[in-house]
RNA sequence: GGAGAGAUGGCCGAGUGGUCGAAGGCGCAGCACUGGAAAUGCUGUAUAGGGGCAACUCUAUCGAGGGUUCGAAUCCCUCUCUCUCCGCCA
């Protein structure tokens, strides 16, 4: 959410942000509401401090022993209920424009921070740096192929238990499944990450404190009769983890690490990536978050993306730092940097992980601050995937196999999944 | 799902119509005392918004929303949540 004092006094700064990321809007609706909600507040206060020293004098006067049916009294009384009145009909007045207001800034992305590229979209990111070497060849299978080869998952018959976009996984497939959510986990716990263990349901409340809601209704599961919905990503419950509060400054930073199941819609998205484990209505992730004071943010930035850089590297997965550029950012980012996985049965770069700065964006939805001194101020959250669970195990897949129908697994896999290959099921 | 109890500041807890943003305690911070600490004493310690260079000041907030009243933490209505017991259950 963004400031609404910085759209009544500099919404020019906005609405270039705004733009950069290609969204026209004219502000000065915005801000014109915004300033007459603040000339009736202040004309409300006044009448409300004028009821209040009118009541302190009834009281006073009874006290003092005038009878409380006598004329004087009646005056005061009259002259209270006349402001009562008043009040009643400003009060009207500014909830039905602060609602205005409050929906429209809820609907409204975070700006761009200064160094984020400016660009239309994915065409105009900017490769940071690359790691490892990317294998080409034209012999190299998609990792569906080699999954089902080696019988690791079953779509047909997921579709059978849900629909399309579910997998089931069997035998080494789940298994690996299960040793990558704890590798992961491990690694990042090592480094002093806290772990949590979130709810996979939740409310309302917590998808618009993390930014999901109101505008992305379509893309999560919900449980209409609980008002409950499905966790797109732990991002959410980890951000309304802190909600409300306000946190003491020598706790900073909070970096948490959580394993969770995620659910997507995938409205739109028809037609994509309808093979394998690339885009599912459900699959694992592993989430680093972190809780910053506004200080810190640019470096921690920099720390979270190589936290979960340092995933791809134990793994031994050629990938690619990217800088989103203005017009690619999610909706609550201010800068990002995904990881992008080289696939060498897709022959492509594959985004694994997202390493996104909102600075106080999340946290003025959600009111999480910390004491600096004598005032309040708002948090900088942060958020990367550490990974995305399927696809690692696509990666792992595409990258270890070998023309004997084997995988090669790294090394650092191998305590975790208690093998160092995948080999074919002898039936 | 059925029955009952409750929701007050960081925490405990008092307050049943007026000067209550709220006693008291704990905690926390500062100062004094000490070689240092403990103990003790003193002082301070909610959030949001508005005005003022500032000292400061105004408004709102005692789970949420509505009502009665000149005036509500306190009375009335609705909702939500929490706890206890019973039932069911991994």
């Amino acid at each position: 959410m963004l400031d609404q004092r910085l759209i009544r006094e500099n919404p020019k700064l906005i609405a270039d942000g705004l733009k950069n990321r290609g969204i026209e809007i004219d502000l000065e609706q915005l801000q014109l509401k915004s300033e007459r909600l603040k000339d009736i507040e202040q004309q409300r206060n006044k009448l409300q401090a004028q009821g209040n020293s009118i009541g302190k004098e009834v009281g006073q006067k009874i006290r003092e022993g005038v009878k409380p049916n006598s004329n004087e009294i009646d005056l005061l009384r009259s002259k209270g209920n006349k402001i009562k009145q008043k009040v009643a009909e400003l009060e009207e007045v500014e909830k039905e424009i602060s609602e205005e207001i409050k929906n429209t800034i809820l609907t409204l992305p975070n700006i761009p921070n200064k160094e984020c590229p400016i660009g239309k979209d994915e065409k105009n990111n900017i490769v940071i740096r690359s790691w490892g070497e990317p294998i080409k060849s034209k012999d190299y299978k998609d990792h569906w192929s080699i999954a089902e080869d080696l019988g690791l998952l079953d779509t047909q018959r997921s579709v059978r238990i849900s629909k399309s976009r579910f997998v089931t996984l069997f035998n080494e497939g789940a298994r690996l499944e299960r040793a990558l959510i704890n590798f992961m986990l491990d690694l990042h716990t090592n480094k002093g990450y806290t772990e949590v263990l979130p709810p996979a349901l939740v409310n309302t409340a917590s998808l618009t404190a993390s930014g999901q809601l109101p505008k992305f209704s379509d893309e999560s599961f919900r449980c209409i009769e609980d008002d409950l919905w499905l966790t797109p990503t732990a991002e959410v419950p980890l951000t309304s983890l802190h909600r409300e509060e306000i946190i003491p400054l020598k706790n900073l930073p909070i970096r948490y690490v959580a394993y969770s199941p995620c659910f997507r819609r995938e409205a739109g998205s028809y037609g994509r990536d309808t093979r394998g484990l690339i885009r599912l209505h459900q699959f694992n992730k592993v989430e680093l978050y972190w809780f910053v004071h506004p200080e810190n943010s640019r470096k921690a930035h920099e720390q979270i993306t190589k936290d979960a850089e340092d995933v791809l590297k134990a793994l031994e997965l050629p990938y690619r730092v990217v800088e989103l550029c203005t017009g690619d950012l999610g909706f609550s980012a201010s800068r990002t940097y995904d990881l992008e996985v080289w696939l060498p049965g897709a022959e492509t770069f594959r985004e694994i992980s997202s390493s996104s700065l909102c600075n106080d964006f999340q946290a003025r939805r959600s009111s999480i601050r910390t004491k600096d001194g004598k005032t309040n101020v708002l948090v900088h959250t942060l958020n990367a995937s550490g990974l995305a669970v399927g696809r690692t195990m696509a990666a792992l897949l595409e990258n270890g196999q070998s023309s004997d129908g084997t995988v090669a697994l790294p090394k650092a896999l191998v305590p975790y999944f208690g093998a160092s290959k995948l080999k074919p099921q002898s039936k």
